[in-house]
DNA sequence: ATGAAAGCGCTAACAT
DNA sequence: ATGTTAGCGCTTTCAT
């Protein structure tokens, strides 16, 4: 009982026994058993997080903040990939419960029924990210997708753009924004003319192809073409196939990206783009989460953290 | 311990026991508590893996690999980040012990001496990667840096290459790729003219800074530049700038990178690289490890998975 | 095929 | 300030 005193609250005992109990730990090469801890407790200092997939840099800086400031606060991540699907998310779920961790930070807020039941009847806190909706499972740090692909058709509007083709992946989020900034421009009387949609993870490849298809549908005229992309490094693909063909950007062709990530800035031309503070959703959702663990109330279950239209040397 | 037996070992139970069990399960909603599972087992089905920082994505598919095997076993993940750091990762290796993983995945060889005492001390299974050494703390799947560095230089030299520049970040790695590549120059009577040298993470930014150093010092002249990266986020940014000075690849100015990330293959012109198959290198960590936990021998401690050189359109 | 007993290494709660 | 007792929820082992 004393060396777990030494441990877990130094200042309950006199110094001259401490001092004892290290040098013993010391010597004998003693390492605490943490399971056995967390049985006796009921408390694991572990945070599960889910995130869809690590190879997406749109996640990494909020995993890297999450975990971050988990560990500042003596927390340790378990990490789930759950493959952007609700199925394999609820399996995660299973397992990663059995291990009884004090709290789970999960992506988006499309889960399966039986995972928010499992969630709220097991009464773990919970932190939803990157997405916002009325009826979270406790907490949530995000913002509207909605709301992205509304305002950045009323921004393309009003600097004058007419002619618009979007290249987006399949994920369900990106797809909410193409859609919303499709109705958007419906709504204003304008129409997407082309929409080009892949699978898998954004990449480099897809933009390339994707510009080379609208091309096929939409040649270049006098009015500049705006290609939307729900992904930085989608939108990164299309200048590069820009460059390539010596297309002028924006002139003829602009482009506009999703999540302001680390080398938007320093494309050619630098990437306009719809700017999401990963990092800050990230240290919020820890945050929530750690005022919880420590009993404290944590104010309002919801945050909207917004977003921001970035217009840089791809877009007028 | 009938429920017990359902859930780890179904097959030696009465299948007519078995069903009511399971609906008694499926009716409590009950949840089985590993914790304690894993302390009167002593089997945790954790796996510890420490990365340098997840941001850089060189690391993210090996990463990736490794969880997707592990979880394909019925393992999880414990993450850790040493942020390159070997005081750092003592550190973490002591937190991580203290929950008994039944393996650990180290990135690189370099250790403090504590903690490869430690891992050896304590009996885990240890796989490093990314790196090659004689004196391994248990198993390894990784290359050769030094070698990675010579085969570049030779191979440049066989192209016929005359003036080199260098770009690199001040990672362990590769700084050691970088000062062999100088070596094996200096072995065959040429220099490095120009070495730029970055701290923190890889990104197209410092790619376009460094070349913008380099043309400084070394004016675009006859003979094509030849700028040898540690990294292809780099590499993109250098090729970026050229593009953005309207430089000719590969005439004037000769780029190549190093990992054979995903974009590699879609720059413009395509980046010239030394592929790592970072994938292979994960299942090859996850399975080397899986075998030594169920008990069979898994054949030599060490495994070069080696490397390759990628000419495309940025170099001759 | 199922059950009973003991104990994994800690911490909560209660002495002293 | 330190020690004692009981028990966290499982699995191991042995009995039936």
């Amino acid at each position: 009982m004393t060396v777990s005193r030494v441990l877990n609250q130094p200042e309950a005992v006199r110094e001259q026994t401490r001092e004892k109990v290290l040098k013993a730990i010391e010597l004998t090469g003693y390492v605490p058993n943490r399971v056995a801890g967390a049985l006796a407790s009921n408390r694991s200092r572990l945070v599960a997080v889910i995130v869809p997939m690590l190879t997406n840099p749109i996640f990494s800086d909020t995993f890297q903040a999450i975990t971050e400031r988990l560990a500042s606060a003596n927390y340790q991540v378990l990490l789930g990939m759950s493959g952007y699907e609700a199925a394999r998310e609820q399996e995660l779920l299973e397992v990663i419960l059995s291990r009884r961790p004090d709290g789970i930070i999960l992506t988006g807020t499309l889960h399966t029924e039986a995972s928010r039941q499992r969630l709220r009847a097991n009464g773990v806190a919970v932190v939803e990210t990157w997405d916002l909706t009325d009826d979270p499972i406790d907490m949530l740090v995000g913002f509207s997708h909605e709301q992205v692909g509304e305002q950045l058709a009323s921004h393309l509007l009003g600097r004058g753009y007419q002619r618009f083709a979007v290249v987006q992946v399949g994920d369900p989020r990106g797809s909410r924004r193409s859609e919303a900034f499709s109705q958007a421009l419906a709504d204003a009387n304008m129409t997407v003319a082309y929409t080009e949609r892949f699978s898998g993870l954004p990449s480099l490849a897809q933009g390339r192809e994707g510009l080379g298809r609208i091309l096929a549908h939409m040649p270049i005229g006098e009015q500049p073409l705006m290609v939307v992309c729900t992904s930085d490094t989608i939108a990164h693909g299309v200048l590069t196939e820009a460059a390539a063909r010596g297309l002028k950007v924006p002139e003829q062709l602009a482009v506009i990206g999703f999540g302001d990530m680390g080398f938007a800035a320093h494309t050619w031309p630098a990437l306009s783009t719809v700017r999401i503070d990963g990092q800050s959703m990230g240290t919020a959702a820890a945050n929530l989460l750690l005022a919880r663990l420590n009993g404290g109330d944590c104010g309002p279950a919801c945050r909207d953290i917004g977003f921001q239209i970035i217009t840089r040397g791809s877009s007028l």
